[in-house]
DNA sequence: ATTGTGTACTGTTACACATAGTGCACACGG
DNA sequence: CCGTGTGCACTATGTGTAACAGTACACAAT
């Protein structure tokens, strides 16, 4: 695991990790069933306070992604959490929004838009040839 | 001018307000070198303080969008600011950044966040019909 | 018992958002 | 010239979030 947080940034620290860690997740570096490091050891390896390292391993918890056992340690989730049609649809169309008012905003043409994001996607094809 | 505020959202305020004024300009209710209604009164139709759409007002300045001229009121730009695309390509790729790993954590297919792209993008259609 | 771990608090600092209020400068119409 | 409408600039306050600092506790493995 080496994550890599950029305390410059708009995206807040504890949102960084929680990213990567699910990147990790869909690259297979990290696998189902396999160990996080420990809250405090990740914190001291960022030079972070273990609290920070904490948010995000709850919200990976409250997503559904790992599962935290006390005293033991965290683990990817065997089982991923099952999002439904709508509930998916939702919490993308709320980003979506964001990147309409950008597109807006910056006069880009639809093709453009699609270009960009077929660039990006290209993050999630490892993730879908399991 | 007709605007629609969520109070309870977590986009802030003067980011709604832009984000409408974009859209309006891109639909053509508001056409370009027509006066926005002054912050003032805007403010007191959202009830608003004013500061909060002088900063939605300013930030549209910022972006190339609108111009104010001291005392008269603000009015849509004429000459849109031109991004290069580089500059397009950057600022896209922020917003796609959290669209991914949204799509990720949600274990969507590339398909899929293509589908849902599709539908908010119509939204830019009426906008490349000029 | 000791160590490593997650959990749960209390404080504190810094920043963003929003409000409230005031004063000033500019433009326009009487 | 004067009043009104406007944008601009500033101070101050309250609220929420992010992050840090520190502490205490509970659970697990050895």
């Amino acid at each position: 695991m080496e994550l890599s947080i950029i305390t410059g940034s708009q995206v807040p620290i504890y949102r960084q990790i929680k990213d990567q860690i699910c990147q990790a997740i869909a690259n297979r570096t990290l696998k189902e069933g396999e160990k996080l490091p420990s809250i405090r050891s990740l914190a001291d390896q960022l030079v972070l306070n273990h609290n920070t390292v904490a948010k995000a391993y709850h919200e990976l918890v409250k997503d559904g992604v790992i599962e935290s056992r006390h005293g033991r340690g965290a683990f990817v989730l065997q089982q991923r959490k099952v999002f439904n049609k709508a509930e998916r649809s939702r919490r993308l169309k709320q980003v979506l929004d964001l990147l309409i008012s950008e597109a807006i905003l910056l006069n880009c043409t639809p093709e453009e838009v699609r270009e960009e994001v077929e660039k990006s996607l290209e993050q999630l094809h490892s993730n879908s040839g399991k």
